[in-house]
DNA sequence: CGAACCCTTGAGATCCTTCAATCCATGTGG
DNA sequence: CCACATGGATTGAAGGATCTCAAGGGTTCG
């Protein structure tokens, strides 16, 4: 079973499904297939810590990881999370720092490990694939500092409801309307950036004012124009 | 005066003063040199604005810009300050996207229009290049990860002696431990992410604590050390 | 001199956090 | 199978940090 299971996710391991390597020259998708080490990880394992020195990264082809900082008393402060097809570790791999994140697996996950030189050389030689980078880097951080903003000037209630939105639309509803990501109230409020009991207490709220239902961790959105009304969007 | 100002600083603007462009071939830099044009800003001029379509990047060669972005009720939130040798402009023009931000003259500036297409030439055909280009932007992304962090977890004191820190880092002191950058209390606010008036009652409070000395616009560091203690550093 | 802009201070309101207690589901060892 | 530990979710109460509103003072500049 489990071996069945690598087996299958080494074979989807090609990294030309992964959009930011379209570019590729069949030479060199060869190359870098050659080069990458596919693996298998369970939920709760860690990739890298903040603070590591990592030597190359990771493109993600199954599962659900997420990316944090942590702070004050250990507090952790969710920065993203990554799914299939996206890479994480690229940026602590190209400016030379340490990991400024911790990655880890929050649904069992298959991730292809590349090493930095095969990054470099991808950079170096094919400019085409280094703009494409390039383009993900500058989203991210137009994402980053939009977020800045939001978290200066938006009050709890409005980034509660700016997530829930944010989280539909990276992950998408099931066909009930249920979010397709499980996350604790306490990760919910990682990623808001307030207290656990604040985000408990504003989801009932927008509960009884039918913007959603919720039934454990699922969380069904009812009203999305009213979040998004709510969000100041 | 102002053309004896002018003759001096096109004379300054060789690309090749700035550390990002230092990869570049002779041929390369005679290359840019030619197709950039350089300007004078008076202080208070709008370089470009949230929103905006940009076909090029600017080179700062003399003065300060302050990029922000505008939230609720137009508050503005500084995102960072450029200064000579810095880019300012390229997330866009190397994404795509509108211009996430805008840029203001905060000291008369000297910057230099580098076209889009001279920009991605570069990047395509130089690959130390656009190593040395990615790694600004991934240190870039590194520092916004870091502000979210700290405005999502710190109270607003940690945050004012954090910047207070990192304007002394960026901009330096003068020969009497005043920073070299001044900026209205508003201003401040809008670094920190708070009202106008907190900013105002946390500096006198660090002043009655001899952490620093104010006057007018003009902050003297009395005890760097206590304020590294107090932004949780 | 007035207008515009910035700085300062006070008072009250409010949002949010913290602390403490409870509940519930799950899993584990005896 | 029960007792107990663990981790998450929930609720209440109290306090504190920060914001908003309002008023007044100082500077600069046309």
């Amino acid at each position: 079973m489990r071996q069945t299971a690598i087996q299958h996710n080494i074979e989807d391991c090609n990294i030309i499904n992964a959009p930011l390597f379209k570019h590729l020259t069949g030479e060199e998708a060869d190359r870098v297939n050659a080069e990458k080490s596919p693996g298998f990880y369970k939920k709760g394992t860690y990739i890298y810590h903040e603070g590591n020195r990592i030597n190359g990264c990771y493109i993600v082809f199954k599962g659900i990881l997420k990316i944090y900082k942590t702070g004050i008393d250990g507090k952790e402060q969710i920065i993203r999370f990554a799914k299939p097809y996206e890479i994480i570790g690229f940026r602590s791999v190209l400016s030379g720092e340490l990991a400024c994140t911790t990655a880890k697996v929050m649904e069992d996950s298959t991730l292809c490990y590349l090493p930095q030189d095969s990054l470099y050389y991808l950079v170096k030689n094919n400019g085409a694939f280094s703009l494409e980078l390039m383009q993900l880097i500058c989203r991210e951080l137009g994402e980053a500092n939009e977020y800045i903003t939001d978290i200066a000037q938006k009050t709890v209630r409005e980034r509660l409801a700016e997530i829930l939105i944010h989280l539909k639309e990276n992950f998408g509803l099931d066909n009930e309307n249920v979010l397709q990501i499980s996350l604790t109230r306490e990760e919910l409020a990682n990623i808001v950036g307030t207290a656990t009991e604040s985000v408990i207490r504003l989801l009932s709220e927008f509960k009884s004012d039918h913007y959603i239902d919720i039934d454990g961790r699922k969380i069904k959105i009812l009203n999305f124009t009213a979040l998004q009304k709510l969000a100041n969007l």
